[in-house]
DNA sequence: GTACGCAGGC
């Protein structure tokens, strides 16, 4: 066989007793062997290649006969048998980083650097690397090369202290530095969530005159956002405007994004303003975040208009704007249409992905069509899309929701089988699916053993076990959670607040409940539909109609929609107290709204009538 | 470079 016969010759040029050869000598007859060879496999015993020796290795791969798919080979072949005493050292790999460049193999130069950054025992500091570089060789523009790939790398491979100092190599030696280059870090930096490297680097950037492009002021201001630094963010988009950076349409919607996220109206209003001035069109995203952010206001016209004038203006809907068009859909209850949605996107040629298979059905388990929610997760895995733990969750909601407690444990079962750990919402889904049970020991159990299973606690984790406890009445542990989801970096929010207040309503607490309202407000968050209704319920509880009737009032100049459960709560305290007008008159009201009263409204309204006779 | 689906309250 040919591999025998190279395996025979290579005992030649090593024979085990060999002496009297210089490294010249040896790295020729490598040389003239490897020609030989060609591309057939190589064989070799840990003895035969003891002769080799760095200097060896490098005359080789810096023969200029020996061609460079055979320099390969040879590293390669190096590489490989690690049981030899000769792998290949740094002065090996440089070598190989001029033929490849020489020989513009740019991508298995980037290859060759990322087995390099990922070798623990080749300790590769820029300079050193440098150092190696053989004097006639040593071209400004192969070392530049050679900087701007190992940044690159080394920003990839995660290794940012060295890529850092590539970057101030670079600085010092006055080798031009592509912002580029620098971008692939920054990104790798906010991916990794370095942010203190991150806005050291992208200053020292702008400091050592890197020609910054709005891209690199994008990526910048998205991670500025992202730390909720919205309106540094929005400064530093000034400043480098000032500069002749202008922000395009990426930076907008980063921005606007921020905004859409802190639920500040004006913040939005004033970047679409911006947009318009500076005559920059709205893309998919655009369209895309301004649909998801009515539809979540509750504007569903808008978000349903705005989908027309984006496809009216040629704009073609992609995959994102399909799963918000799903969910919002679903949230409205419209399954059906949701569903003609997702055949719509095949329609148009795009590929479902995994968010717009979430998107449908978490629609189908919302309304508690499970069996189709089922058939849909096992459409998608046969089309090669894996369930992520996002669709088991979903899934598990789904069976909670149901009060099916078994079905979402085998689910949750199944999902760790499938190497989903799980996780905060897990944990939530089921705990309240305890709570519709009425199984509020266990629901507590598994809030407070969460922490011991490697999941942290969230503000929804602590906010239902706070509302188990007022249910219970038990405040001075529903106060305790309080303080101890402070000490854990979580403030409680509207949610927590309710859910105190409806504690202190159903004990009869009215005092507590307002006191609580008020300092909420002074908090800086805004009473919802649910403080609303929950004091309105306690009110009539408490025969204070009238107070009722006032904060019924209030919702609608707070700008607030009263919903079914709202009126409902009204009609019951009025219809108690006799007050049988004032009740018809909200019912013709609710209609006038488009809800549709359940039972419990009639059945008061014509106790009410029956009462009034009486 | 930006954006998408899962959990809590009346």
């Amino acid at each position: 066989m040919a591999s025998q016969n190279v395996f025979k010759t290579l005992k030649k040029v090593f024979p085990s007793n060999s002496t009297a050869v210089t490294d010249q000598e040896i790295a020729d007859k490598i040389a003239k062997t490897l020609i030989t060879a060609g591309l057939k496999p190589l064989q070799t015993t840990p003895s035969l290649l003891s002769n080799l020796n760095s200097r060896v290795t490098h005359l080789v791969l810096s023969n200029p006969h020996l061609p460079l798919h055979s320099c390969l080979f040879f590293f390669n072949f190096l590489c490989r048998n690690q049981s030899l005493a000769q792998i290949p050292d740094l002065q090996a790999h440089v070598t190989l980083f001029y033929r490849l460049y020489e020989a513009r193999k740019f991508a298995q130069l980037k290859i060759v650097l990322n087995s390099m950054v990922n070798n623990i025992d080749l300790q590769c500091p820029v300079p050193k690397i440098v150092a190696l570089i053989e004097n006639g060789r040593k071209n400004p523009n192969f070392v530049e090369k050679l900087c701007d790939m190992l940044l690159r790398v080394y920003a990839d491979n995660r290794v940012f202290d060295e890529a850092l100092g590539v970057f101030d190599y670079m600085d010092q030696n006055g080798i031009q530095i592509e912002e580029r280059s620098c971008f692939v870090l920054l990104l790798a930096l906010k991916k990794y969530d370095r942010m203190d490297l991150f806005f050291g680097f992208f200053d020292r950037m702008v400091e050592k005159g890197v020609e910054v492009t709005v891209y690199s002021l994008t990526v910048v201001v998205d991670g500025l956002c992202k730390r909720r630094e919205v309106d540094r963010a929005k400064k530093l988009v000034g400043e480098l405007a000032g500069k002749g950076i202008k922000p395009n349409v990426y930076t907008f919607n980063t921005l606007m994004n921020a905004y859409i996220t802190r639920n500040d109206f004006e913040g939005v209003d004033e970047i679409l303003n911006l947009m318009d001035k500076d005559h920059v069109d709205y893309n998919v995203t655009t369209y895309s975040l301004l649909m998801d952010w009515y539809a979540n206001s509750g504007k569903f016209d808008d978000a349903e208009r705005l989908f027309k004038e984006m496809c009216n203006r040629g704009i073609e809907p992609d995959v994102h704007v399909y799963t918000s068009a799903i969910c919002w859909t679903c949230k409205l209850g419209n399954v059906r249409r949701a569903s003609e949605l997702f055949d719509e996107l095949i329609e148009r040629g795009l590929v479902p992905n995994c968010h717009n298979y979430g998107a449908l059905i978490n629609g189908l388990c919302k309304v508690g069509q499970m069996e189709a929610a089922e058939i849909l997760v096992n459409e998608m895995q046969s089309k090669g899309i894996d369930a992520n733990q996002v669709v088991f969750n979903t899934l598990i909601d789904g069976y909670c929701r149901k009060r099916m407690i078994d079905d979402a444990l085998s689910m949750q079962v199944l999902m760790e089988g499938k190497g989903f750990k799980s996780d905060v919402y897990t944990f939530n889904t089921i705990a309240s699916g305890l709570c519709r049970l009425n199984r509020n020991e266990e629901a507590k159990w598994l809030l407070l053993a969460m922490a011991e299973k490697g999941v942290a606690p969230n503000l929804v984790s602590f906010t239902t076990l706070i509302d188990i406890y007022c249910k219970e009445g038990n405040f001075v542990e529903a106060k305790r959670i309080i303080q101890e989801m402070k000490t854990k970096g979580e403030k409680p929010n509207i949610v927590t607040y309710n859910a105190l207040i409806d504690g202190y309503i159903k004990k009869g607490k009215m005092k507590e409940a307002h006191k609580l309202k008020y300092e909420m407000e002074e908090n800086g968050m805004k009473p919802d539909l649910y403080t609303y209704t929950s004091l309105i319920h306690g009110e009539c509880i408490a025969e204070n109609v009238d107070e009722a009737l006032r904060l019924f009032n209030e919702i609608t100049w707070r700008g607030l929609t009263r919903n079914v459960v709202t009126f409902t709560a009204m009609i019951l305290g009025l219809s108690k107290k006799g007050r049988t007008d004032e009740a018809f008159r909200l019912y013709d009201d609710m209609i006038k709204e488009g809800l549709t009263p359940d039972d419990r409204v009639y059945s008061s309204l014509v106790s009410s009538l029956h009462t009034a006779k009486s």
